[in-house]
DNA sequence: TCTGGGGTCCTAGGACCC
DNA sequence: TCTGGGGTCCTAGGACCC
C-alpha cells in the first residue's frame, strides 16, 4: 500500500555545483565544458557531461574524452560562500530545513501553505531567487517523503523541477531502474541483477522476504519499504556533523617514513584547527590507509576524554600507524592516508550552539527539537520532553534534572 | 578508466555491565 | 554457583553519496 500524504517534501539539488561556481564568476566559461579538479574531476559542467565526462574521472581520461574540456582548480572557499547563500534563501523560504551536504538540502513545507502557497509555487520561487540572487541553477524535487523528493530531483536534473503527485507514487517509481534509488550502487545492483530484478516494479514484485535474502535485513526492508513508497522519516533540521576528516593521496612508490609522517602530521593539524574552529571535540582517533594493491585499511581508538588539541590526535594516530607497519609492509606500501575524528560532543554549551527556543518550535520541527533534547540532556530529559510535549499547557519550561 | 576528498549509515563480533 | 537476557560501547570493514 502506498502511504501517499500530501506532497510537501523539497529536495533541492544545486546543478554541478562547483562547475557553476565556476562559469557564474568567469563569463568566459559559460556554455563551455568545464570540469572543476585536477588528478580528478570533482565537478563537470552539463557542457562536459555530453561528452562523458563524470566526477571522479581522472583528468587524463576527461581531456581524452572532451579535447575542448576546460579544467579549472577548485577555489572551496568561493563554494562555501555559494553555500551559505542558498541556503539563506532555503532559511527564508521554510523553517524545516535539513542540509544533507555542501550544496543540497530537504525543506519540509507542509505547514507554509496558507502563508506561501502550494509546495510547486513554493519549488518555483525558490528555484527562481536562487537563480537570480545568487546566480545558480538549481532542482528542486517535490513529494510527500524525502525518498520520493530525492529521486524527483535526480529526475528533473538539470536545471528542471518535477512534481511526483500524491498517489501517482508508484506509476512514477515503478518503472525506473533500481539503481535510480537513493542508496543503491554499484554493489545492490549488480546482486539484484544477478536475480534478474532491473527495475523498482520488479524488486517490489519480487517481495520482501526474497529481498530480505539477498541484501540483508536492514537494505531489504529499507529498499522494500521505499519501493512501496513508505518512507516516513521527517525533514530534521540542525544536525550535526558527527565526524571530521582529511586524507591525502601519497602516489604510488615507496615513501619515506619522514615523508609519511610529515603527511600525518599536516592531516591532523587540518582536522584540529576545523574541530577548534567550529568549536567541536571528539574522542575517537581513526587512521585510514590506502595500499599499493588498492585495497584499504582502517585503525582506530577512542581517547579517554574528546579533545580537539594537535598533541594528543597525533601521539593516537602515530601509534595506529606504527601498530599498521606490518600490514603496509605486507600490501606493498602506503599510496594514500587519512587522518579521522569521531564520536564528536554534542554538547551544545560547550560548542557554543544557543539556546533551543522551545517555546518557538513550530510542530513539524519537534521531530528535530526531541533529537536537541536528547543531544543536550540525555534520554531521561528526553523522555520527559516527549511527556510534557504531549500536553501543551505542560511545554514549558523544559530544563534539565 | 585508474582512481580525490569529504562524509553517512549499517553490520558484526567481542567486552563489559546489570 | 550457574545461567539468561538486554543494553552499550568499541573496533573494523564495507556500501553508498556528493
Amino acid at each position: 500500500m502506498f502511504v501517499s500524504g500530501s506532497a510537501s517534501i523539497l529536495h533541492a539539488d544545486l546543478d554541478s555545483f562547483f562547475a557553476s561556481v565556476e562559469q557564474r564568476d568567469d563569463p568566459a566559461l559559460r556554455d563551455r565544458p568545464v570540469a572543476v579538479g585536477g588528478g580528478v574531476v570533482l565537478a563537470a559542467s552539463y557542457q562536459a557531461r555530453a561528452y562523458g565526462v563524470r566526477t571522479a574521472m581522472s583528468g587524463r581520461l576527461a581531456r581524452a574524452l572532451c579535447p575542448g574540456l576546460v579544467v579549472v582548480p577548485p577555489r572551496m572557499a568561493a563554494y562555501s560562500a555559494a553555500s551559505r547563500d542558498v541556503f539563506r534563501v532555503f532559511d527564508e523560504t521554510s523553517p524545516v530545513v535539513e542540509a544533507l551536504s555542501i550544496d543540497e538540502a530537504f525543506l519540509d513545507v507542509s505547514g507554509l501553505r496558507r502563508a506561501a502557497g502550494d509546495p510547486v509555487s513554493i519549488g518555483v520561487r525558490l528555484r527562481r531567487r536562487v537563480r537570480e540572487e545568487v546566480g545558480l541553477p538549481i532542482t528542486v524535487g517535490v513529494a510527500a517523503s524525502k525518498f520520493l523528493a530525492k529521486v524527483a530531483s535526480r529526475q528533473a536534473k538539470p536545471d528542471g523541477l518535477l512534481l511526483v503527485p500524491a498517489g501517482a507514487e508508484r506509476q512514477f517509481l515503478h518503472p525506473l531502474p533500481v539503481e535510480a534509488l537513493w542508496g543503491v550502487g554499484k554493489v545492490t545492483t549488480a546482486r539484484l541483477a544477478e536475480f534478474g530484478i532491473r527495475t523498482v516494479a520488479q524488486l517490489a514484485a519480487a517481495g520482501e522476504p526474497t529481498v530480505v535474502s539477498l541484501l540483508g535485513p536492514a537494505a531489504g526492508h529499507h529498499l522494500c519499504a521505499l519501493a512501496d513508497g513508505r518512507d516516513p522519516r521527517r525533514v530534521r533540521p540542525g544536525r550535526r556533523r558527527s565526524s571530521v576528516g582529511a586524507q591525502r593521496a601519497l602516489g604510488r612508490g615507496r615513501h619515506q617514513p619522514a615523508d609519511v609522517d610529515a603527511a600525518l602530521i599536516g592531516l591532523v593539524e587540518r582536522v584540529t584547527r576545523r574541530l577548534r574552529d567550529a568549536g567541536r571535540q571528539g574522542r575517537t582517533v581513526t587512521v585510514r590507509m590506502r595500499f599499493d594493491d588498492w585495497t584499504r585499511a582502517t585503525r582506530s581508538r577512542s581517547l579517554r576524554s574528546p579533545t580537539a588539541l594537535t598533541a594528543p590526535v597525533l601521539r593516537e594516530a602515530r601509534r595506529l600507524l606504527a601498530e599498521a607497519a606490518p600490514l603496509v609492509a605486507d600490501r606493498g606500501g602506503l599510496t594514500l592516508i587519512g587522518v579521522g575524528v569521531s564520536g564528536l560532543d554534542t554538547d551544545g554549551a560547550a560548542t557554543g550552539q544557543p539556546e533551543l527556543p522551545f517555546d518557538a518550535v513550530p510542530p513539524q520541527a519537534l521531530d528535530g527539537a526531541l533529537d536537541a533534547v536528547r543531544e543536550r540532556f540525555g534520554r531521561a530529559a528526553l523522555t520527559r520532553a516527549v511527556l510534557l510535549g504531549r500536553d501543551p499547557g505542560l511545554a514549558m519550561p523544559l530544563l534539565p534534572d
